[in-house]
DNA sequence: TTAATCACG
DNA sequence: ACGTACGTGATTAAC
């Protein structure tokens, strides 16, 4: 079957010119033309086209007289009249869809529903196709059918209707969409319908007497003030019905062989939006169309005739994107003359070369990594675009896209098992060459060398060592444990399938929240998209209920402890028995690292069963050492806050929960119980993140009342914490941006956004950002000077592991006060605050003891 | 491919 | 009226 897609032009532009125009001042060109309500439209035309692919597709307008209106003279009536600044986009709205070879139809005196109503009908008398309606407006949905599904558009996203799910959700057929309006009304439409039935009202009548006539046939079993509205609005009623509904025989020709899809007129859609000044979309066509580039560079069959500049910028591509098990593929190098393509077999000896010259790479840990060699390199563009927000992700020609480079994706590449790699790895290489001095220049504008020069780039070193170092990992420590956890995991499922008197899969939320909620009748749940909602904070309301939560508790549990950890990690062993993590030093908005294949970062930690995992991380050495941070984001949050209540308490060593909590409840810190004291903590940390009253009462199962009440005290006793956080969201609004204590800058689009959630999670990332950052900056300059320190000291024992505020060191016995010693010094020294930073040593045979 | 859940700091 | 605490990655089920 063929899919037609049929678009609302004018809910279209509507939607896009009040999603702007509120602010007052809307989006114009040069010549002072409104294009607000184009941009937007564009915008979705597009993105429909690319996520919908449609082989046929007509967009519906309003024009001229309406026939409604023609006969109710109150209908639409009241509605404010369209403004003049929307009326002149819309006549432009149809050349774009000339030019990007999209129908459209228009037919006084029919609305855009009617048009897009009598396609559907016609698509429904021919089984070649299927339609698709895309809208924001809900009238729309009573043409849903077999053949027609409806993608309705909401503020941020959209749900997508077929006949069955609508029916799911609304309990109704969809033809009733229009009994419904007709009881209820429509107030933008200025539709009556009946006075004093609302939604509810009217979806419990029509489930229970199918439609509007049903209703007026058995009005007499109807009770109450309901049936005495129903009266006195029946004719309001049917002429409501009437005016719902969609006019489905519009006289038009319908050939849909007129409606297909032809792809744009490059050449006209360009003069389009030239005109309009769509600058972001001449770019984004210009990466669709360009021409291969003409690409010339010669084949290095003996090293001998590889002489170089001295500015060079190499590119390696490796087999896998894991490269602790991928093999190079090929390399090549570009300098001021030529561009180098360098088969695998020379490709060490040709890296070899590099000694004394400038270099400039993309992942250059990942190079480091897989030759083991010393690669000097004094610019890896994936670090320097990280910082100013570009495209950083590990596969180079994310980049390159971004910056109009027409390249093949690694996924596709390795897929045709590197076909054309000399093509592609000299494309990227001469990429890089051509590309560093423009982003070296925008580091440089947004001020972060110093974070590129002296923490990225010297840190890229540190994290290869630490990735090929490597963790030991004994999997027989683990088979006693796995046992337990499978023999309990099976105990537990029979106790749940007892309980429930059924037998069905415990992993699944769906089937789990039936069983809980419909079958056992625990309680209520929130109906999510695909059912309830299952997750520990929900279900810890009915423990007392039914035994059986708890139960889902334990399963849970050991499933994911058995799953993501006991039969998951062994996989990652490599030959040398060690495990090898990838550290993504590009990827997170504030700066710090985080794990990969495995994810190292989030081995079991809190709970005393799980943490036995542990175990089974064992040095080569002789101890597993760990360093960590005692309470460093506090540290910094009172530091930048320079609130002195806070920099006295650690100043005197104090125990900061305990404290807050004594403050709190206004008595002495003896007298504080475990229970206040862990209260204290969820408030401290909430005020880290930006709390609200609601969160913090969720998290504490205590009233949201209760709750504004301790951050309320809190602000009051630490008036400098509650003065960082009205000064640093209004810098954010200010300059759109954050910046940490050393000036890793994070840029906080969400502050614009025009969504009101949206922008309040920009205000929380703008709280957060500067205390999270600036800690991760304070470990990587730690981490740097300690690999130093172990590198003049030549130690045997290895850095192997970061975990945001702790360091692991695979250490030699005898070495131990030496490291102590190193850690001590660098770890706490590393940046003067005006409380002191503070570090715990702990040493075990394996990770677990080391505690 | 996306959503739900849960592991970590 | 609505939604509700920052930053991650892996696994499983469901689409």
């Amino acid at each position: 079957m063929k899919k037609v897609v049929l678009v609302d032009g004018n809910n279209l532009l509507f939607r896009s010119y009040y999603a702007t125009a509120y602010t007052g001042s809307i989006l114009r060109n040069s010549k002072g033309f409104p294009t607000n309500a184009l941009y937007g439209f564009v915008g979705m035309i597009n993105k429909i086209i690319t996520e919908e692919e449609p082989e046929y597709m007509v967009v519906a307008f309003d024009i001229g007289k309406n026939f409604r209106k023609e006969k109710y003279d109150f209908y639409k009536e009241g509605r404010s009249a369209t403004p003049e600044e929307l009326k002149m986009q819309m006549p432009a709205a149809r050349e774009i869809l000339k030019a990007m070879g999209i129908s459209y139809r228009e037919l006084a005196p029919y609305e855009a529903d009617d048009i897009i109503g009598t396609i559907a009908n016609a698509a429904e008398q021919d089984p070649e196709y299927y339609c698709l309606i895309v809208s924001s407006d809900k009238d729309l949905l009573q043409l849903i059918s077999e053949e027609t599904d409806i993608k309705l558009l909401k503020q941020t996203g959209f749900i997508r209707y077929n006949e069955s799910s609508f029916k799911k959700d609304y309990g109704i057929d969809p033809l009733k969409i229009i009994d419904l309006k007709s009881l209820m009304g429509d107030s933008s439409d200025n539709i009556p319908g009946v006075k004093g039935i609302g939604e509810k009202t009217a979806l419990k009548l029509l489930q229970e007497y199918g439609s509007l006539d049903g209703i007026y046939e058995n009005i007499d079993k109807i009770k109450g003030k309901t049936q005495e509205k129903l009266i006195q609005d029946k004719e309001n009623a049917y002429m409501s019905y009437e005016l719902a509904t969609i006019y489905r025989k519009v006289p038009m020709e319908i050939n849909f062989e007129d409606f297909k899809y032809t792809g744009p007129n490059i050449i006209e859609l360009k003069k389009v939006y030239e005109e309009l000044e769509f600058y972001s979309m001449l770019k984004n066509m210009a990466i669709k169309t360009l021409e291969p580039k003409e690409n010339v560079y010669k084949v290095i069959e003996d090293i001998n005739d590889l002489k170089l500049d001295s500015v060079v910028a190499f590119y390696l591509e490796v087999s896998d994107i894991n490269y602790h098990k991928g093999k190079i593929v090929a390399l090549s190098i570009t300098d001021k003359f030529n561009t180098y393509y360098i088969p695998p077999h020379l490709a060490i000896s040709a890296l070899e070369k590099l000694e004394d010259k400038k270099v400039l790479t993309y992942d250059l840990k990942k190079a480091l990594v897989v030759t083991n060699l010393d690669i000097p390199c004094t610019l890896d563009l994936m670090v320097a675009s990280y910082l100013i927000d570009y495209p950083a992700s590990l596969d180079i020609t994310k980049l390159m896209k971004y910056l109009n480079e027409d390249i093949i994706s690694y996924e596709t590449l390795s897929k045709t098992n590197f076909a054309n790699i000399k093509d592609i790895v000299t494309l990227k290489s001469k990429f890089i060459f051509e590309n560093a001095s423009k982003i070296e220049e925008m580091v440089k504008e947004d001020e972060q060398e110093d974070i590129l020069n002296n923490i990225e780039m010297p840190l890229i070193k540190v994290l290869a060592m630490m990735e090929k170092n490597g963790f030991k990992f004994e999997e027989r420590a683990l088979e006693e444990m796995r046992k337990e956890v499978t023999h309990n995991i099976e105990r537990v499922s029979n106790d749940i399938y007892d309980l429930s008197g059924v037998k069905f899969n415990i992993s699944s939320p769906k089937q789990l929240g039936e069983v809980l909620f419909e079958k056992l009748q625990i309680g209520k749940s929130k109906k999510m998209n695909r059912g309830y909602k299952t997750d520990i904070k929900t279900l810890q309301k009915f423990v007392d209920v039914h035994p059986i939560v708890n139960k889902v508790f334990e399963y849970r549990n050991l499933t994911k402890l058995l799953s993501t950890y006991i039969e998951a990690l062994p996989e990652y062993v490599l030959p040398d028995g060690k495990i090898h993590t990838i550290f993504n030093q590009t990827l997170t908005r504030t700066g710090r690292l985080s794990s990969m294949e495995p994810n190292l970062q989030n081995i079991p930690a809190r709970e005393e069963y799980g943490k036995k995992v542990r175990i089974a991380f064992v040095p080569t050495n002789d101890l597993i050492l760990s360093a960590d941070y005692s309470q460093i984001e506090l540290r910094i949050l009172a530091h930048i806050s320079e609130c002195q209540e806070l920099i006295d308490a650690f100043n005197n060593d104090e125990d900061i929960h305990t404290k807050v909590a004594a403050d709190i409840h206004g008595i002495s810190e003896q007298e504080v119980t475990k229970q206040m004291r862990s209260m204290a903590k969820a408030v401290i940390f909430g005020i880290v993140y930006g709390i609200s009253g609601f969160g913090l009462g969720e998290n504490l199962n205590i009233s949201r009342s209760e709750a504004n009440k301790f951050i309320e005290k809190y602000y009051e006793l630490y008036p400098g914490v509650k003065n960082y956080m009205t000064n640093i969201v209004s810098y954010a609004h200010e300059h759109g941006y954050v910046k940490t204590m050393f000036g890793r800058m994070r840029k906080i689009n969400e502050l614009k956004d025009t969504n009101f959630r949206t922008r309040a999670m920009g205000e929380r990332m703008a709280l957060n950002t500067p205390i999270q950052g600036t800690s991760a900056d304070i470990m990587k300059m730690a981490m740097i000077k300690v690999a130093q320190k172990i590198a003049e000291n030549n130690l045997e024992s290895k850095l192997i592991l970061q975990v945001h505020d702790e360091i692991i060191i695979d250490a030699k016995k005898e070495e131990v006060p030496k490291l102590k010693e190193i850690l001590y010094d660098a770890m706490e020294n590393v940046v003067k605050l005006s409380v002191p930073l503070k570090i715990d040593i702990n040493t075990g045979v394996n990770w677990y003891d080391a505690k």
